[in-house]
DNA sequence: CTGGTTGCAAAGGCTTTGCAACAGG
DNA sequence: CCTGTTGCAAAGCCTTTGCAACCAG
């Protein structure tokens, strides 16, 4: 957090009550929530800043902006440990899990098709366990 | 195409003249359609029908929905080998690629979270060659 | 002070839906 | 025929934007 304001700075760029605030929501709710599931947590800010500064974050590479909310974007804090995602597809929870970096493949990938690779990414599927069990009831 | 009929029929789903269309136009598009770019290419036919049919063809699971368009989906016909995507963070293009299945990460995946698996899926992100030379340019 | 930021309301862009006309089987 | 389907227009939903008031540095 405190690292963050001499990057803001160099960048012409303000520490904001709300870009405190919105990071803050994000690391406590430790998931990868929604623009929305930010602004329950803080909805004295409006939405268009959150969508604004998430924009930001994300273009800073501060967050990453993950696709698979159904239509909706997850975020996360980009300074985390690596690590891969699994979806639940009743309920759309992400978890985090870990897995041994998978390297080679950017290499078979760049030989392959010649795209010069910048990263990965790789998500499982499945059912959650609160979910089997509903499941389970039908 | 023609396995499609009986399946169809099934279900008490008709064959319409649009749905024939739309299926043979992803196929001869080959890659990875956005909905828009099917309608290019069968503008007589109306948007809503496209919408509508695409979603019935990924709930029967003939059409498997990429969420990697930057908000738009893009489309593919599931009845293809496996294979793994690369996307180009410039142009947004989609190519696939072969690497042997990681099978073994459904495996941990499930030991780690209890999740019961159904599937996984990579991308890579990178510059395809062509945004390559571009970048190159400026 | 002064240019970056906020927040409202309006506009945008993609997708879904209500409904009357239509048509596959 | 009868129920599923089409296509238009309207509505929905999430996100972005214009702009005046505001405020961090």
């Amino acid at each position: 957090m405190q690292e963050l304001i001499p990057f803001l700075k160099e960048r012409g760029l303000r520490i904001t009550p709300q870009r405190t605030l919105i990071l803050q929501t994000i690391l406590s709710l430790k998931g990868h929530p929604t623009v929305e599931e930010i602004h329950r947590q803080i909805p004295h800010i409006s939405l268009a800043t959150i969508y604004n500064n998430v924009k930001l974050f994300v273009s800073l590479r501060i967050l990453k902006e993950l696709p698979y909310g159904n239509g909706l974007s997850k975020y996360e804090l980009t300074n985390q440990p690596n690590h891969y995602h699994i979806l639940c597809e009743a309920c759309g929870d992400i978890i985090d899990f870990n897995y041994p970096t998978l390297t080679q493949i950017e290499d078979v990938a760049n030989k392959l098709t010649q795209f010069k690779i910048n990263s990965h990414q790789m998500e499982v599927y499945g059912l959650c366990q609160s979910c089997q069990r509903k499941e389970g009831d039908d």
